[in-house]
RNA sequence: GGUGCCGUAGCCAAGCGGUAAGGCAACGGUCUGCAAAACCGUUAUGCACCAGUUCAAAUCUGGUCGGCACCU
């Protein structure tokens, strides 16, 4: 068995101080950072994205940002692929692979090694299926899934549509249930020797208060001009325009609310997801859970030098 | 001082004699090709307070307190 590479992952709810502790890690680790982030690999957008400037960066070499134009579409399925090569290249080249964000999804099944189905999915399909929704409701798709999936199903809820018409669309494409399609996805071993932390706040109260001026300065430092660029492309900007600081402010250029009120949603938005971001991090395994207050480089570099997983 | 309206969960709010809708927030969770998306679950033995009428009161009556509006 080939030596696994050895990665630090820095996770953790939007606004917990991910990036600086990051930048400050690869440079004493030799690190170079590979962003784990489903909005930032879109190019522009660096504000409401919260994308660290070169300056930020302070000479780290980062992987996986603002490379892709809005217009393109992305899955997890890509960023699989593209994370797997870099982590290597970086690896090979001497260096500390850091993965840096905030996607749960991202980062479990990278870590987890997910081999996704290698039919991509057809657009003719998904449409075929849109329709026979908008036609027939939910109802009939979801009983049809129940009897060629029954186990899957199970675990749904009807009102999901999106995830009952991706297992169709997959039976239908594939021949395949999405219950295999899961069974035969995980590897035997991890792909990487992961040394995983999580930025978070203990209280809670304080992560929110730590958002809300995050949310103030991205206005100060010209949020809602890039929405507006965002708005006027809405159309094909289809995985950036629902990104949260950019959506909440089309009522706004619609003249149907108050900028204030856009402001306070935004907030509200962004603390909401915020707790939905835990609930990835909670279940992942081995995770060292830090505070930002707390001195989070040398506990971080201990924990790192600690892991000695060839005894393991 | 007088008259009228109002007081239901952290917030908004329905109910107007038959055993507390709903929304937001909060909290917990799901997640295998758009994931900053989509979706699920939990949350008032109690309706300002006290007394009364009634088999039964958040709902009716009287009083007390608090708020708002108008009048003097």
């Amino acid at each position: 068995m080939a030596d696994k590479v050895k990665i630090l992952v820095i996770c953790g709810p939007t606004a917990s101080g991910k990036t600086s502790s990051s930048i400050r890690l690869a440079k004493q680790l030799n690190g170079e950072v590979v962003s784990a982030d489903s909005m930032q690999i879109y190019a522009g957008l660096s504000v409401g994205t919260a994308r660290p400037d070169t300056s930020e960066m302070d000479g780290v070499v980062h992987h996986l940002m603002g490379f892709l134009e809005p217009e393109q579409t992305f899955s997890v399925a890509d960023y699989v692929e593209l994370a797997s090569n870099t982590i290597q290249q970086i690896a090979e080249r001497g260096h500390v692979p850091i993965l840096v964000g905030g996607t749960g999804l991202y980062i479990s099944s990278l870590l987890d090694g997910v081999r996704f189905s290698p039919a991509k999915p057809l657009s003719q399909e998904r449409m075929l299926l849109q329709k026979e929704l908008d036609e027939k409701g939910i109802i009939p798709l979801y009983e049809e899934l129940k009897s060629i999936d029954p186990q899957y199903a199970a675990t749904l809820h009807p009102n999901n549509h999106v995830r009952v018409l991706r297992a169709l669309e997959l039976y239908r494409q594939t021949g395949k249930t999405m219950t295999e399609q899961r069974n035969e996805s995980l590897p035997k071993e991890k792909p990487y020797n992961a040394c995983i932390v999580c930025l978070c706040p203990k209280d809670r109260q304080i992560l929110y208060e730590r958002i809300e001026m995050r949310v103030d300065q991205m206005m100060e430092m010209g949020l809602l001009e890039e929405a507006k660029k965002v708005y006027l492309n809405r159309e094909s900007y289809h995985t950036v325009a629902q990104a949260i600081g950019y959506k909440e402010f089309f009522p706004y250029f619609e003249g149907k609310m108050a900028l204030s009120d856009c402001v306070q949603s935004l907030k509200q938005a962004t603390r909401n997801y915020a707790k939905r971001q835990l609930t990835w991090f909670r279940r992942m395994p081995d995770v060292l859970w830090l505070d930002p207050q707390e001195t989070v480089e040398s506990i971080v570099l201990e924990y790192w030098k600690s892991k000695d997983f060839e005894k393991e």
